[in-house]
DNA sequence: ACAGCATTGAGGGAAATCCCTCATTGCGGA
DNA sequence: TCCGCAATGAGGGATTTCCCTCAATGCTGT
């Protein structure tokens, strides 16, 4: 039954204290289905990277037995840039022609190698996230499917509150200079435009900014137009 | 059993042909909890107001029996506004005191009046659109706020597919592509990943972002995201 | 048939932004 | 008094955006 306890565990992932006790509602999960390995990353599309954090990492990804880091996973996994191109969960597969693998984002998955589902989470401001599922003989059908993307952006939201809430302190106010610089932006200005009409250097202006972003917690300053927009720190 | 239940209609509802099988497939499900007044609208990167497009309103809202229309309904229900600030279902309860409508949002909803479940759909660009169910005897636990949430969202994806597919009229000077490349500018992607993401060359994205900001009259792309979203050209 | 416009793509070069780091000043709180 | 932080400025280099122009589709309305 499945359906009963995705929906126990959603409801428990909710109120979980403890990041072992979501990975393990997790892992038991997802190992029903045949997954045995598990990452879960932020994403939010607000850094340079396509992956802003790891929160977790663990099972056997490229086969060697090797302990993957966090770079290492990023790097040889294609399929996390995808990731900022879908809508919805995929499954993909990797293949292993000689010495070379490849990843392949499929219907469903069939056949040797390792196969696993890719779930990408989203929030007010977009791509937040990603929890990807591996295994070697992965359920794959469509409850297995949306069971596991109940149950894994439930594990993610409880991650991400577990180990967000001490690491970052994000929602400092910006500064008044912050905003007033911010707000010439969004009037239309450039850079040395606003260092000129208030009388700073272009320097200034564009570390303003970077703090900007930084505080922000965005890519982009077009994209802070729009946080700050959101959150009233600038006027619309 | 709604676990179960609730699964096989989130896959029976990837797949329907027919609006008249997803409206049914939530009254069904949502009916099994005490809901029978239900609201599907977008929200999303296209239009002017909170909501862009109304997709399915039913259901005796304002208890006194009157057939709602779109713009009553989202000129009295001010839970509409605050589906924008957060990042989760919420449930919400309207008092009656005298002749005035008293709406807030709650945890847990009892008592007398019209209660309701309000649950925000997210996609990469940010908020989507929402769903929102009413009754008068709910049931607001959190294995039905799960499950509703789980069908609620499928139900909107559904209901979406199925209308948006022929086409609707840009109310703005933008054009479609326009408003969703500009789109996803705000949501902090650079042009590079929007080419990627949207299969185009990074020339043709650069090119329809100078058309923006040429059609908007702004001078910088950052300016052009305050102009769309003070026009509702794009989503807050 | 033909004009208009959306959509796509490009060359070539100028300008702006963005990244890292480091440093100084001045202010208010522990 | 000293730490932290807002505010200012800079060096130096890597990317990205932005500007002009031109052109080929394909669809729509007259």
């Amino acid at each position: 039954m499945p359906g009963e306890a995705a929906i126990g565990l959603v409801a428990a992932l909710e109120t979980a204290e403890d990041i072992s006790a979501v990975k393990a509602a997790l892992r038991g999960f997802a190992g029903s289905f045949g997954y045995d390995r598990f990452v879960l990353f932020a994403a939010s599309a607000a850094r340079d990277e396509v992956i802003a954090r790891i929160y977790w990492v663990e099972g056997n990804w490229f086969g060697d037995g090797t302990v993957v880091d966090a770079e290492t996973y990023i790097r040889r996994c294609p399929v996390n840039r995808h990731i900022v191109e879908v809508q919805a969960p995929f499954f993909w597969t990797k293949t292993t022609r000689g010495s070379e693998d490849l990843y392949r984002v499929v219907p469903t998955p069939r056949g040797q190698g390792v196969h696993g589902l890719q779930i990408p989470v989203f929030g007010p401001l977009g791509l937040e996230g990603a929890v990807s599922l591996g295994g070697e003989r992965i359920d794959a059908s469509p409850p297995a499917r949306i069971a596991l993307t109940l149950v894994g952006r439930a594990a993610f939201a409880a991650m991400r509150r577990l180990l967000d809430a001490q690491a970052e302190a994000p929602v400092t106010d910006l500064s008044g200079r912050e905003r007033e610089i911010l707000s010439w932006v969004a009037a239309g200005r450039r850079q040395s435009e606003i260092a000129a009409a208030l009388g700073l250097s272009g320097r200034t202006v564009e570390n303003h900014l970077r703090r900007i972003r930084r505080r922000l917690g965005v890519a982009t300053t077009a994209q802070a137009i729009r946080v700050a927009i959101r959150r009233r720190d600038i006027a619309t």
